[in-house]
DNA sequence: GATGTATGTTGTACATCGTACAGAGTTGTC
DNA sequence: GACAACTCTGTACGATGTACAACATACATC
């Protein structure tokens, strides 16, 4: 049952992942799922877990950190390149199931022997993560939006309407900035522009404290927060 | 209209801004609205970009880039903490209306003068927001779990689930860092500690690239992307 | 003043959703 | 053979967004 939400949701979208549908690719009646799950948020944890179980994890031991770090989240990327729905479901409260364990014990790993305090390691891999998902959103709503109107069609239906709103001498900045950024990515968003120019800033972020703590060490485990 | 809807969707949440719900509190009946908009997702849009005129900004030429940029970031975590809905509002094709555009201008002002390019500008703000945003969408989720389910009474229910998962044998890593982590917030997760951790790398991050810029030159037109 | 047209409003109706509830099979154990 | 536990089914309810046709009112034109 598992397995078929997965199918139908990496093909035709999470929005496609009714009860209905997932019984009748399974030819059984809608409420026969309430018999193996209590009701709908269920069924999305548990797809959630099964595809956190089946990533694959790649071993970077002995690696330099930054490697290790553009490894985890290039693996989240690939996740959610694969199942881009799975960026769209609640992660707050998380699945707490075997899939989400393993992944959080990778993905940790990859921070240990920095020299880092454990919160500190839990809120690097928390910033990294959440700036994954956060791409991996834009890339989606991107691509949605970029299938459903043609998207020279849109600009040609907004340009007008645009130049009317984006007066030149009331936001000079604006236009001209936009205009650069919209010719140079050939479209109004680069989600895979944004993945590189935000991973650079990630690492580089993260570099400030963790370069500044000794490797090997066992951790400043003192260090309330990352701030400085 | 939009007024009656912003004050339900920060009453009640997103989920209660209904076209039926919208209707009746404006003494009317729902297809009344469509008189005015095509659809629900104009509604939204237009809801955004009302938000987004009303945002206080603050004027703070002069001052430190960082100072700039934390007042950008600080602005915008004002506005999905007054309007958490905001933070679950598709965001590409963006509502290109006289709000958005007012708070472009202002925000691109920030990173001004700093010797970036225009399309590095762009990257920074949006990479800065995106931010933001990833962290209003976590805080207002957490927001919603604690007030839904006690949380000490989740953590009860799971606390027991989780030992039995949470082999400390198989996932050393992942049940130290994960208790350290949940000890030191009082939670699972703790937006607020996010917020300023995060906020201090994305700054860190953006360091790198800008103090790397002569202040004052005209920007560096043909960087194609910032990832050195 | 009468009339035609645009504009705002209403009621009814439909398809779709999650799921509550009561009952009908099927299976395994004593 | 009888009982209990599971699994499965059909029907039904209240929501949602919105298509469609009919109605009211206001204003321009003759």
């Amino acid at each position: 049952m598992v397995d078929t939400a997965i199918g139908l949701a990496d093909r035709e979208g999470l929005a496609a992942v009714t009860m209905r549908a997932v019984s009748r690719a399974l030819g059984v009646v809608p409420m026969t799922l309430y018999t193996y799950v209590p009701g709908k948020a269920e069924m999305l944890d548990l797809m959630l877990d099964a595809v956190y179980i089946r990533t694959p994890r790649a071993d970077t031991t002995g690696a330099r950190w930054r490697t290790r770090l553009t490894a985890v989240a290039d693996e989240n990327r690939a996740l959610f390149s694969a199942h881009p729905w799975a960026a769209e479901i609640s992660t707050l409260r998380p699945p707490l199931g075997p899939g989400l364990m393993a992944k959080y014990e990778h993905e940790l790993s990859a921070l240990d022997g920095l020299g880092l305090s454990d919160v500190e390691m839990d809120d690097c891999l928390t910033y990294l993560l959440s700036f994954v998902q956060a791409n991996a959103r834009e890339a989606h709503q991107a691509a949605a939006v970029a299938t459903a109107g043609d998207d020279a069609q849109w600009w040609a239906r907004v340009g007008p309407l645009l130049a009317q709103v984006l007066d030149e001498r009331r936001y000079p900045l604006a236009s001209r900035v936009g205009t650069a950024a919209g010719e140079a990515h050939g479209s109004a968003h680069d989600p895979d522009h944004a993945y590189r120019f935000g991973l650079a800033r990630v690492l580089d972020g993260l570099a400030s404290l963790i370069e500044r703590a000794e490797p090997g060490s066992p951790g400043r485990q003192l260090s309330a927060d990352g701030t400085g």
